[in-house]
DNA sequence: TTGAACTCACTGGTAGGACCACTTAACGGT
DNA sequence: ACCGTTAAGTGGTCCTACCAGTGAGTTCAA
């Protein structure tokens, strides 16, 4: 009953662990900056190097830094990154794991699209069109394929909903990540046009277009898998 | 340009967490066992306690075991939980996240109810049947939100599509841990009501049957969060 | 002058041993 | 028969030394 031990159980990991959460959270620790080293930290800190790492892992695990042995810990950001691990876990068959992707895509994102129509903003149909723009002139597959992703996430944002949002882009980059069938040329001018489509659609603020133009260009895009 | 390193590049931990991951996929780490302590698997496999510790710890944040201070590393597998901690992160306030987690619900799970309606099997009628059985009975309430939440998962595991039922499990699981506003008595009785309509409809194999029969369930359930 | 190899000072990764903190169950005194 | 003590197990932390990649600056030969 003495009061030397409140319910306060914090332990020094658990601390590490937050405070590096809430650097990388406020800014201080911007995305593609790097952490100071693990012997910097623990000093400054007062801790053992053995906490700082756990900490680092912790942090790796959940999507926010990637560890590169004699590097450094660079803060990327990514919460996508552990439902992709456990994606790949529960679905090791590529195959099966694009097709039930695609599956899941095709049911979230028309949504996703509507509401983007009503509720987009200004600021972020400026972006969605200098998006399109890039798309159009880019040449180069990898950059096209990383500018597609970037449409639909920011689409997503857009649609206000994190949940959903962060589901998106997981399935999105896992389906990224695992197809060889990576897009052709033609496959890129045809994603433009219907991008170009659901832009206008979000600009005209019509919800029924949206996700109507959207599901077209999934079930085509998508299409090219099987 | 000798053979002796190729592209092998494996490191320890990296090893030591592949061996873990293949023991409790493979069943020779049960779910509910717990795994043999560090110092022991440290030594069986001639390695660092500190390499062991990082395997476990990594585990654990991708939900596949939860380590208890003083007991052991228990083999949990709840794939759900990354999610979890993700979007309590990105969500901090709570309200915001039922919110978003309904809104998502209301997305996946109807979908999930109608392929469920197609591809049931025998025994996983039954087993859904068992739970109604067992919700009817039951008096008390945290039991009753954990069979709530175990009727949903099963039929999301009908449906077939691990990638949705992932994120429909995450998004309950998370609904379920932050709302003061448990169910009350009437609540629960009425919710068994409306399982056993899914339930009808996933027997008549009638996808749009159930379908609305999920929407209606969702609709009146998480109206009672506003 | 140029450029390629080397050196060195970082980074994270691994090792081993000691000790702390929490949990449980067996033990022993009352 | 009860309850506090003890001891042995577990994970948690620390320290210190060393191994292993990386990159930039230096050196030395062409």
């Amino acid at each position: 009953m003495s009061p030397t031990k409140p319910p306060v159980r914090s332990s020094p990991a658990d601390d590490a662990l937050r405070k590096l959460i809430a650097l990388i959270e406020d800014g201080t620790l911007a995305t593609g900056t790097f952490l100071p080293a693990e012997r910097q930290l623990a000093e400054r800190w007062s801790l053992s190097r053995v906490v700082v790492r756990e900490a680092a892992r912790k942090l790796e695990q959940r999507g926010l830094v990637s560890i590169r042995h004699g590097i450094g810990v660079e803060v990327t950001n990514n919460p996508a990154l552990p439902v992709q691990h456990t994606l790949e876990r529960l679905l090791p068959s590529d195959k099966e794991r694009l097709r039930q992707c695609a599956q899941a895509r095709l049911l979230i994102e028309p949504e996703l699209a509507a509401t983007a129509a009503v509720r987009a903003t200004p600021k972020g149909l400026r972006a969605l069109k200098a998006n399109c723009v890039a798309l159009a002139s880019e040449t180069d597959l990898e950059r096209s394929a990383v500018l597609d992703i970037a449409f639909h996430d920011a689409i997503a944002d857009l649609a206000g909903n994190k949940v959903l949002a962060v589901m998106l882009r997981s399935v999105a980059q896992l389906g990224r990540l695992s197809r060889e069938v990576t897009l052709k040329r033609f496959g890129v001018t045809r994603a433009h046009g219907y991008h170009v489509r659901i832009l206008a659609a979000l600009i005209a603020a019509d919800p029924a277009a949206a996700r109507k133009a959207m599901k077209l260009h999934l079930e085509a895009a998508l299409g090219d898998l099987s």
